[in-house]
RNA sequence: GGUCCGGUAGCUCAGUUGGAUAGAGCAUCAGCCUUCUAAGCUGAGGGUCAUUGGUUCGAAUCCAAUCCGGAUCACCA
């Protein structure tokens, strides 16, 4: 139980006690004590005052002497100050919690609560590499699912490959165009790079066709339709939805390009999928729940034949759900997958990590599963984040304005090598173990730099200013991370026993716990809550803003005091407790944010 | 225009179930390496928490109005 816990409790019962009526948790605050007070957490008394009709003063000397007295091993001493009830919590709770959990490299996290939850994320499209804005998606996407798993809940990490469209067609096209037959292979591009030339091709060509229409006096909306590249590309999809042997042998070659050059990236940087689903497979899905919706009459079929549902009385507009052509559009093939999640899986919610330009879209897809009364309406959660964008605007991959993920990965790895190389500490490293580095260094940047934000906030990236090693980064965390392994390193081998033996029995050690030492061990026993946070929601960047300020406060206490040369033999023993926990939720906390730490750097 | 999201230090961001003098990082300035890794540490300067009003012991946090920025409101996906 969390030391809050236990304080709201112990507080309630003295309540309770000291005058016979009812209380609960939520009638005070508690919080931690502010540095420039003397305690350790702190009780607020205002809201108690009108129900006991005592001053904020009484209450607290009242309470302050009965908690302290009746709970003698959780509490030593308090103060009062302008009604904040300040509570010192023993030195010997804070050895006990070190002892029990200093070397468990699964402190923190929850047992398995038998839910089930699948996280959707980085659905790409085949017609071009992924960028930026992906790699937030994805890293967004593997940490929640980390950070659930670290809560008890069984994770199934799935992708929908948006593989079919006309997007795709134009791609195929343009190689039909003007590929000359070229290969990745016979070109040496990686395949998915290789397929987005031509959809790049694709949009000039077009662009150059409208821009000849209309200068020959045609109107622009005409033109747009009528450019002959694009009326080809139409009649593609048609030719790839009748199976036309030849379109469809082109779309698998192009797709297996793609793919092949997506598994190097996601390899990379990380990402893995329990379950993959593909639009061309999917997108027929829907149309029996149609014919359900509307003998439910929860949709209405038009004159024209074409099916829709009228949501105003939601705040909402009327959508269409099917064409007049039969063909199901967008929202009803999200609907068909999320039914078919459901059943696949038996979830208990499903997760979409999905940028923020869909939320309205969202909303509709919640809104008509549950007015259709699909079992899992309910548990549909949008997870909405914000687009990344560069300093000159919104990233564009039909004009090439996008920050490409490989080049930005390569970009960070060379990175991590220059600083490295500079800083001189890693002469003795084999060369593997260095080009591991630099992906660790490098990647964990990246990661760390796009999960510490609110994930529903857009960000803007400045590719002029290369990504920071310093302050608020992976690199510091990791870098605190290597330097205590180097410290225990150092002092165990010098002890052929195991570092911080628990101080045995009963016996607490004979010092006290200076304040740095203190706040670390406070800071490293709300690592549970902060997952639970995380998870509760959707938002590793609570994750990373907890480690920085763990790793903070332990570089301040390395620096202040020395381990290997502690005061006393208990002294060290308490401090090499502290590093092996404090490294143990570092590691264990940078996993959950899909960021791996080095042993030395 | 309707709906949703955001506005906190020069820049990037924490803090929002109401609590003590609003915090970090970057940048700027001043210090700290013969002692466990200086990718570190210590300190300084820097704020109309967009604006106005309200709610109360107390508001960056809640309510209302306004201003600014963004997204969205397709028989595209």
């Amino acid at each position: 139980m969390s030391i809050t816990k236990k304080i709201q409790e112990s507080a309630v019962e003295s309540l309770t006690h000291l005058y016979e009526q009812e209380f609960n948790e939520k009638d005070f605050q508690v919080s931690q004590t502010n540095p420039e007070f003397e305690g350790d957490y702190t009780i607020v008394l205002f809201s108690l005052i009108k129900n006991l009709k005592k001053s904020p003063d009484v209450i607290g000397k009242e309470l302050g002497d009965y908690i302290v007295k009746n709970y003698s091993l959780l509490f030593s001493k308090y103060n009062i100050i302008k009604g904040f009830l300040n509570l010192t919590v023993t030195d010997n709770y804070w050895f006990d919690l070190l002892n029990k959990n200093y070397n468990d490299v699964c402190f923190g996290k929850h047992a398995m609560n038998g839910k089930k939850i699948m996280v959707e994320y980085s659905s790409p499209n085949t017609n071009k590499p992924l960028h930026l804005g992906h790699l937030r998606n994805n890293f967004l996407g593997w940490s929640v699912a980390e950070i659930l798993k670290a809560n008890g809940y069984d994770v199934v990490k799935s992708c929908i490959v948006n593989d079919r469209g006309i997007h795709i067609c134009k791609s195929m096209i343009a190689w039909q165009m003007f590929g000359n037959m070229e290969t990745p292979e016979s070109t040496k591009t990686k395949g998915d790079h290789f397929v987005g030339e031509y959809y790049v091709k694709f949009n000039d060509e077009y662009k150059r066709e409208v821009e000849e229409l209309i200068s020959k006096g045609v109107e622009k909306d005409k033109a747009e339709k009528e450019a002959p590249i694009m009326q080809r590309a139409q009649k593609m999809l048609l030719d790839w939805e009748n199976n036309k042997p030849e379109v469809i042998d082109l779309w698998k070659k192009m797709n297996a390009w793609v793919y092949k050059g997506f598994d190097v990236t996601y390899k990379r940087i990380g990402s893995d999928f329990d379950k993959t689903y593909y639009e061309s497979n999917t997108y027929l899905l829907g149309k029996q729940i149609v014919e359900e919706g509307l003998a439910k009459k929860v949709f209405i079929k038009d004159d024209d034949g074409s099916i829709w549902i009228d949501l105003t009385e939601d705040g909402l507009d009327k959508k269409i759900v099917q064409r007049k052509d039969g063909t199901s559009v967008y929202i009803t093939q999200d609907i068909g997958l999320a039914e078919k999640k459901y059943e696949e899986y038996k979830i208990d919610k499903s997760i979409y990590v999905i940028g923020d330009e869909q939320n309205y879209h969202m909303k509709v897809l919640k809104l008509i599963a549950e007015k259709l009364d699909l079992p899992n309406a309910k548990n549909i959660f949008h997870l909405s984040y914000g687009m990344v964008e560069l300093p000159s605007g919104k990233m564009k991959s039909r004009e090439g304005t996008v920050v490409d993920a490989d080049d930005m990965v390569d970009e960070m790895i060379a990175t991590a090598k220059q600083h490295t190389e500079e800083l001189g500490k890693v002469k003795d490293f084999e060369e593997h173990e260095l080009q591991q580095l630099f992906e660790t260094i490098g990647l964990g940047a990246m990661k760390f730099y796009l999960l510490r934000v609110d994930p529903k906030k857009r960000m803007i990236f400045n590719p002029e200013e290369s990504i920071d090693f310093h302050g608020f980064t992976g690199p510091f965390v990791q870098y605190t991370y290597a330097r205590i392994q180097s410290v225990l390193k150092k002092v165990t081998s010098n002890l052929p026993i195991a570092i911080g033996i628990p101080v045995t029995g009963n016996r607490q050690p004979a010092t006290n716990l200076l304040s740095l030492e203190k706040e670390l061990i406070l800071t490293l026993e709300q690592y549970s809550q902060i997952i639970e946070q995380a998870a509760t929601e959707l938002n590793p960047s609570v994750i990373a803003n907890y480690i920085f300020h763990l790793a903070k406060t332990f570089n301040s206490f390395y620096t202040e005091h020395s381990i290997a040369n502690a005061e006393s033999e208990d002294k060290k023993q308490v401090r090499l407790q502290i590093a092996t926990m404090t490294a143990n939720v570092i590691k264990s906390s940078m996993q959950l944010l899909g960021i791996p730490v080095p042993e030395r750097m």
